[in-house]
DNA sequence: CCCTGATTCGC
DNA sequence: GCGAATCAGG
């Protein structure tokens, strides 16, 4: 798999959103965390808020030499953050698997449906015709979707809101 | 052991 | 440019 545009920007977004590199790796699919932390790399937004270790040297891979002057200029954090904080606040979520509290219906899962790979994130009063799990895909081994991850896991405080319309418990 | 990101370097 | 292998750590 490449690196298109597509692929690239969500890369972006996913990390600047916190998301581990593995975790995003698996969501891209076809890839595996190394090509991600690779590309972070390439891309400049590195170290997210990390004091720099003492440069490690590094043995040899295979037996070459390799004479290196000491010297990197190994970010110290800030560039990539400000980048990765300023921009997208949050506008227009994408097309995002799950709007709000409303999940497609070819997407939804009952109790029966529900798999490693689905969201099982609760939609309703259980027990009620209604109800159903997002189905959506699960990110990495948590049991829900990017959308729902992000619900469950709230870093920060101040989403309530979202919580509720989601139609949690 | 599971995971995390960071770095190097053959390709 | 890409990413596996490796390192260093939680």
């Amino acid at each position: 798999m490449s690196w298109n545009d597509e692929r690239v920007e969500l890369l972006k977004r996913l990390w600047g959103e916190g998301l581990s590199a593995s975790q995003i790796a698996t969501e891209l699919g076809g890839i595996t965390r190394n090509a991600v932390i690779g590309k972070v790399h390439r891309l400049g937004l590195s170290g997210r808020v990390k004091a720099a270790g003492p440069a490690r040297p590094r043995k040899a891979q295979t037996e070459a030499p390799a004479p290196r002057p000491a010297s990197r200029p190994a970010f110290s954090g800030n560039t990539a953050l400000a980048q990765a904080l300023e921009p997208v606040v949050e506008q227009a979520p994408r097309p995002a698997p799950v709007a709000g509290n409303v999940v497609p219906m070819g997407q939804r899962c009952t109790i029966m449906n529900l798999t490693e790979a689905t969201c099982r994130w609760p939609v309703g009063e259980p027990g009620t015709e209604s109800f159903y799990f997002c189905g959506g895909r699960t990110v990495s081994g948590l049991p829900y979707c990017t959308h729902h991850a992000r619900m469950a896991y709230q870093p920060s405080q101040d989403r309530r809101r979202d919580r509720r319309l989601a139609g949690i418990r």
